[in-house]
DNA sequence: GTTCCAACATTTTTT
DNA sequence: ATGTTGGAAC
């Protein structure tokens, strides 16, 4: 039966007199409304019209959130499947999915719950005629994205150089996040690209169609562009959809809001959950002003705030409070607790971003210790939130040599690594072999002696016959149209496909059907583990696996790293039952969620951060320039420095109970040495809810300039007894171990800084480590240190070592 | 077709 | 500083 109908037949039942069952049901108790606070439980009971729940952070708004789904349903306002509940991550789908299984004790509900991404593939399978693709379309990701740009931009005379592919995207990724298709464009914007912006994407979008695939923008803007085009399909889903509930909407774009928008029309009943204060991906399109415009765009709307904090300490929130004052676009919130106890956020000057990593690497481990009458906070419990990856590295460094275990989260992507994408382009070819992004890709990996030459004679006879790339290489194999040693291995890999295409069609024999889902929940469908198989023939056949295993090791010592890897994505494919399944999912899922238990401290940037929260958690790189980060204020000026402000306001808040704020008044950056300012945020801290902490293990100073407003407060400089008394000098004890022999190098010092040193006297260097002063001129020292590459060094870098440090020769 | 060297860029990131 | 990429030399 069609599920519309079915829908009609439901919502006629639902009109029919409740039966008893339903009121017994309403009668029951709801523990799922236990413990709420009044601001949450009119969240969760406001049913009618549109709502927007201001959910400050750590307000518990997912609580809300999922206790509204229950309730909705137990209520028997709306079955599971007639609810629309949008995510931004998949995590966040999962996450909510979860919370509402153990909430309502169901599972497997809630079929219309998922990331915006997930849920526009899934209604545009349905509808993919009407956006002039066939239900089988694939996504691309952005690897074939930019190759594919960087095809259209040669074609076109243009330099790839001057203008790269890359920027193309962004600008294309852009347009769509407004929901701007080709004709669309304003003319505004036609100065885009050297004149030739909008030409190319109209150009890339034909191509796309041809390829019968979609980017991730595409997902959505098909979407919205059906839903106008086609107010029949659109009544259809606004219909079906009776309540809607959005997470995270500050961070909706426009396309995003209007495919909202759209589908809300039906019932009304839209509830947008998020934090005017936590918007921070305006860079990729995201439009503070939705959230902004709520009661605008929606009549009637009811703003519902959340205001009371379950996660931090007061000291930990007026800081938030303080730092986020400074914005003018606000709807405004006072987020408050009743809380009272809680140490004060503590903020400290370094000299430059190694020491700062020292210091917050003695602090962690003192912290895991449990030392200083306080309870110990174990790894897991503590996280550094940086601004840019870049400056994880002097955290990893550091980490690596005292033997500190750590994550870094939000590196580089499983299923973004090259080994995979490979295989996956091999599992492409066997479910279409018309794909020839992937057909591209693989062609010639492991080499099979096709070179540009013979992959442009491929491309020419495919065009000549107007078919796949697939179809052009057996024309080309048929006809000898291929010479040389290239001829043979061309003909096995393209019966190859043709042989593993055959195994694919043979284990799901309905592809295309396959991947429409039905509205309603189906049975699930019987596990089978044939395509597990076909996936390790494939890979062995195609010589990919023995092509890594050949590899020399020692030109490619990342080679049992990709094997390993090869593994486990054969691995991962047992979860789902067919190779098509699996390739949709990874296009949508590009994370390895692969939760270790083992106690690891968390780098990540703060983007990454949010939604978490920590015990504790390290905000290094406060400086101008680093954070507020120079580019965005360049970029966009006034509402750049806002969303920075926001930023540090997400690091603040994911703190419970310690929060660590830190500068430095050197950092390398590019390699390249930069005196730092403090932060402006530094300024905007409320003195009375920060500890400022003398800076440790210093000499020849210059705080005072980089401590802003705050120099009056800090001690400029640290007496010698706080160098020999910090921690930091301490903990370096534990590094001892064979170091490599050290060339000698000369090093010019700061007189002032050299003052008092004699020959034989053991130093430490932010920079190149210990050393031990070999000679004094009257301005030049000269120094042996573990390090080499010594030549010049400005000014006041060298402390003496404490005694019983490690020197390493 | 492969290997090597020079030029180049280098926030934030989801899907 | 460092990793990637494109073109020239092999």
């Amino acid at each position: 039966m069609d599920p519309w109908d079915e829908n009609d037949a439901f919502e006629a039942a639902a009109s029919a007199p409740v039966p008893l069952s339903q009121r017994a049901l309403a009668a029951r108790p709801k523990p799922y409304l236990d413990g709420l606070n009044p601001a949450q439980l009119e969240a969760v009971l406001t049913l009618e019209g549109p709502v927007l729940m201001l959910a400050g952070a750590g307000t518990g708004k997912t609580k809300a959130l999922t206790a509204r789904i229950v309730h909705l349903m137990r209520e028997g306002r709306a079955r599971a499947n007639e609810i629309l509940a949008v995510t931004f991550t998949n995590k966040a789908a999962r996450e909510m999915k979860s919370r509402v299984e153990a909430m309502s004790g169901s599972e497997g509900g809630m079929p219309w719950m998922g990331t915006f991404h997930s849920l526009s593939v899934r209604i545009l399978r349905r509808h993919a005629e009407l956006a002039g693709l066939k239900p089988s379309f694939t996504i691309l990701d952005t690897d074939d994205q930019l190759r594919l740009l960087k095809q259209l931009i040669q074609a076109a005379n243009m330099d790839d150089k001057r203008w790269p592919p890359r920027m193309l995207a962004g600008l294309i990724d852009t347009w769509k996040n407004r929901a701007w298709t080709p004709e669309k464009v304003p003319s505004s914007e036609a100065g885009a690209y050297d004149n030739k912006g909008t030409e190319l994407y109209a150009q890339y979008q034909e191509r796309l169609r041809a390829l019968n695939a979609c980017d991730f923008g595409d997902l959505l803007l098909h979407c919205v562009t059906i839903f106008r085009a086609h107010p029949d399909v659109l009544a259809q889903y606004q219909r079906w959809f009776k309540y809607i509930l959005v997470d995270e909407y500050q961070d909706t774009n426009v396309c995003q809001y209007l495919w909202l928008r759209l589908l809300a029309q039906g019932h009304q009943n839209i509830c947008c959950v998020g934090d005017d204060d936590q918007s921070i991906y305006g860079w990729r399109g995201a439009e503070v002003g939705n959230i902004l415009k709520f009661e605008k765009d929606f009549p009637g709307a009811k703003v519902i705030r959340l205001e009371q904090n379950y996660r931090s300490t007061p000291h930990i929130l007026a800081a938030a409070s303080g730092v986020i004052r400074g914005n003018a676009d606000r709807l405004g919130k006072t987020l408050w607790t009743d809380v009272e106890e809680g140490e004060k956020v503590r903020l400290t000057g370094y000299w430059d971003g190694e020491e700062e990593a020292r210091a917050i690497g003695e602090e962690i481990e003192s912290l895991a210790r449990g030392t200083r009458g306080r309870l110990p906070v174990g790894l897991n419990a503590q996280a550094i939130l940086v601004r840019a990856s870049h400056q994880m590295r002097a955290f990893e460094d550091r980490f690596l040599t005292i033997g500190l275990p750590y994550r870094v989260i939000g590196g580089p992507r499983f299923y973004e690594r090259q080994e995979i994408r490979d295989a996956m382009a091999y599992f492409r070819l066997a479910v279409s072999p018309d794909d020839d992004l992937a057909f591209e890709r693989v062609v010639n990996l492991p080499k099979r002696g096709l070179g540009d030459r013979a992959t442009a004679s491929i491309r020419t006879e495919a065009r000549r016959i107007s078919m796949s790339q697939h179809e052009g290489a057996r024309s080309l194999v048929a006809t000898g149209g291929i010479g040389g040693k290239g001829a043979g291995q061309l003909r096995q890999f393209v019966e190859g496909i043709d042989r593993w295409h055959a195994a694919v069609l043979g284990a799901r024999p309905d592809t295309a059907d396959q991947l429409i889902e039905p509205l309603l929940p189906d049975t699930p469908p019987a596990t089978q583990s044939g395509h597990v198989r076909l996936a390790e023939t494939i890979l062995e056949e195609s010589g990919y696996v023995s092509m890594w295993q050949n590899a020399e090791k020692d030109k490619n010592p990342e080679a049992e790293g990709r094997l390993e890897n090869l593994k486990e994505l054969v691995k991962a494919l047992e979860q789902f039952d067919s190779l098509q399944g699996f390739l949709e999912h990874v296009a949508l899922v590009m994370e390895n969620d692969s939760e270790e238990a083992a106690e690891k401290v968390s780098i990540m940037t703060l983007h990454a951060a949010k939604g978490l929260e920590f015990p504790a958690v390290f905000l290094p790189g406060w400086e101008e320039g680093l954070f507020p980060s120079q580019r965005a204020m360049d970029e966009a000026g006034q509402k750049g420095i806002e969303e920075e402000r926001r930023l540090a306001y997400v690091g603040i808040t994911r703190a419970e109970e310690l929060c660590y704020i830190s500068f430095a008044s050197n950092r390398r950056v590019y390699g390249q040495w930069q005196s730092q300012m403090a932060s402006r945020f530094v300024d905007e801290l409320p003195v009375a809810d920060v500890e400022i902490l003398t800076p440790p293990g210093l000499m020849g100073g210059g705080y005072g300039a980089a401590m802003g407003s705050f120099g009056s407060d800090i001690e400029a400089r640290a007496t010698k007894a706080d160098v020999y008394n910090s921690p930091g000098w301490r903990r370096l004890q534990n590094n001892a171990g064979p170091r490599p022999a050290t060339p000698r190098r000369t090093m010019t010092i700061d007189p002032e800084a050299g003052a008092g040193f004699e020959i034989g006297d053991r130093v430490f260097n932010q920079k190149f480590g210990y050393g031990r002063i070999i000679d004094i001129e009257v301005d030049t020292v000269e120094i042996a240190f573990e390090k080499a590459g010594v030549k010049h060094v400005k000014a006041g870098f060298v402390t003496p070592a404490k005694a019983d440090d490690e020197i390493p020769f």
